[in-house]
DNA sequence: ACTGTAAATTTGTCTTGGACAAAACGTGTT
DNA sequence: AACACGTTTTGTCCAAGACAAATTTACAGT
């Protein structure tokens, strides 16, 4: 069916993220979205309205209230959405031809482009300047409609050789912290956790990854078998904010309370209040730091104190 | 409030992977999980019954029926969880030494192990002798509840390390063919088509790997972006036949004709009938194979007709 | 004995309309 | 301004029913 351009309730909410009670409660309360209806009564979604969906979206974690902006047309959304102070910072050529290599399908030329340039800017500045804004970039153009899944997944399968590569090559000396590297069940991209691996082992750091989607309890068991100092979890721009904010509080309960907790991501830089015990890193840059930060305080208490370590 | 390790449907969806749909179908039905319920008549569930999903969760997946196990108590479910018949007859001693290491949650050495045995017996005896059968191994450990989840995971990415590892080091002169790699939306899995990838790569096919989950559609359109002369899928032994017959079906539709599907994996050898137009790969030494295969049909091909190559 | 078809069962997802608590907002007071 | 207090907004949860797809069972025909 999905041929025809028609979706269920269930994959706007795989679109969205948006679960089946919002969708309804929206159509219930505000009028929209107001799905056609299948043989058995259930809703049958336009792609117009999963455009707009997502737009609302967008405008709704930027901080604008539902019951205002559902009612409104799309134009006076698309407006809204202009006026939005656009965080489109400066895009160097260097982006650019990423962009344009990608959407050529010239995925060799992509990888060959990703190593040159962390061979000129270095790995550090590879990730902050490149890796993450390009994702960026890829992922609003994919919102907007300018490229399509596949072209996503492509980029996401060369950037994760490209990294995958360039953390191998790192020595992998293992000094303090260990740290544990996943994300919560509901987060499958990897790209995110990726590129703090490769910042955090950049600096030295003891780093084991999970993978994605390892559920809370699980978290904390590998954190206590693999005697971590740290557990870092990744969460991308449309991860839920109060299942993420339930997840990290769930999660602080579970571990022991000398192993520090940190998140990292665009979902987390949307999160109102953090959870206490857990550590924002806002940037990428903000790794470096709280792992600076962490061995300052490492030392102190091994020195005054015998029990335990930094708490965050 | 949980801190007496009690749950809200929303934890227990997220540590279970039910939907709040599936944890009240099941109560109403079977009786079970039946929680308590909190001030607001919402349910809360213990650790205890978060414990016995979680088993029959692995039953479940194991091809058991929701209905037979659901009212059965704890003791049964743990008896059939061990029970299960899986004489696995042939353990080299090489598979039992990493399956040590991975329960002792030692993985720098499971994958210097494994990268020594990459060297030691060549690429393609270790994916066949080593990769594959530890994979099997670890997935049948897991549905017999002798590792958690955690640890399969950290076995998942210590393999993808190493064979990612691998495949960086071909030397990628792009002979033909050209295939594409990548799983249909079901299928979340990525090993299979990571051995699968390091197979062809080393008989100096053209890999393109979109990653995994891929719709029919953007895959269709990404074989011809990528110009590719080869589709291959990889299926995991729990993928539902039907979804696997129907979505190879529609992918072989949506392909030019001169484009050759592969399908491989365990998913794939549980398929009574192969649609027509699709080459199954039962074993990964097929894989050489139909390589082979190809290449001589496309000699032919090419020197006595222009248009097209090999069909399958 | 095998095979294919038809009926019966199982099972996950979707539906409606109501209810509630936490968060955000607005207002008045210190 | 800063703080406490009602009010509105908003996401999540509930119940019980319905349905279609998948699976199993029963049965007929080679």
């Amino acid at each position: 069916m999905p041929q025809t351009g028609l979706l269920s309730i269930a994959a706007v909410e795989m679109e969205t993220g948006l679960s089946k009670d919002v969708l309804r409660v929206w159509e219930r309360r505000y009028g929209f979205p107001c799905p056609q209806r299948g043989p058995g009564g259930d809703r049958v979604y336009t792609a117009d309205q999963l455009v707009k969906l997502k737009l609302i979206c967008r405008l709704v974690d930027a901080g604008l209230r539902p019951g205002r902006i559902l009612p409104m047309p799309l134009e006076a959304l698309r407006e809204l959405a202009g006026e939005e102070p656009l965080p489109r910072a400066h895009v160097n050529s260097m982006l650019q031809q990423a962009m344009r290599l990608l959407m050529e399908y010239r995925s060799g030329e992509l990888r060959r482009e990703l190593n040159q340039a962390i061979l000129r800017d270095g790995l550090y500045r590879f990730i902050t300047e490149t890796a993450a804004p390009l994702s960026a970039m890829v992922g609003e153009a994919w919102t907007r409609g300018e490229i399509r899944i596949f072209e996503e997944h492509l980029f996401t399968e060369t950037l994760t050789i490209v990294l995958r590569g360039a953390i191998a090559q790192l020595p992998g000396n293992g000094r303090p912290p260990r740290v544990l590297l996943t994300t919560l069940p509901a987060e499958p991209h990897a790209l995110g956790l990726l590129m703090a691996e490769a910042a955090l082992s950049l600096e030295g750091a003891d780093c084991v990854s999970l993978g994605t989607q390892t559920p809370v309890s699980d978290i904390a068991a590998a954190a206590i078998a693999n005697r971590s100092d740290v557990v870092a979890l990744s969460f991308a721009g449309n991860f839920p904010p109060k299942t993420l904010s339930e997840g990290l509080t769930a999660l602080r309960r579970s571990l022991p309370s000398q192993v520090a907790l940190w998140g990292g991501g665009a979902g987390m830089g949307r999160l109102r209040r953090v959870p206490e015990g857990v550590l924002r890193l806002s940037t990428l840059d903000d790794v470096g730091h709280a792992l600076t930060e962490w061995r300052n305080q490492s030392s102190q208490w091994s020195n005054s104190n015998l029990s335990g370590g930094p708490r965050h």
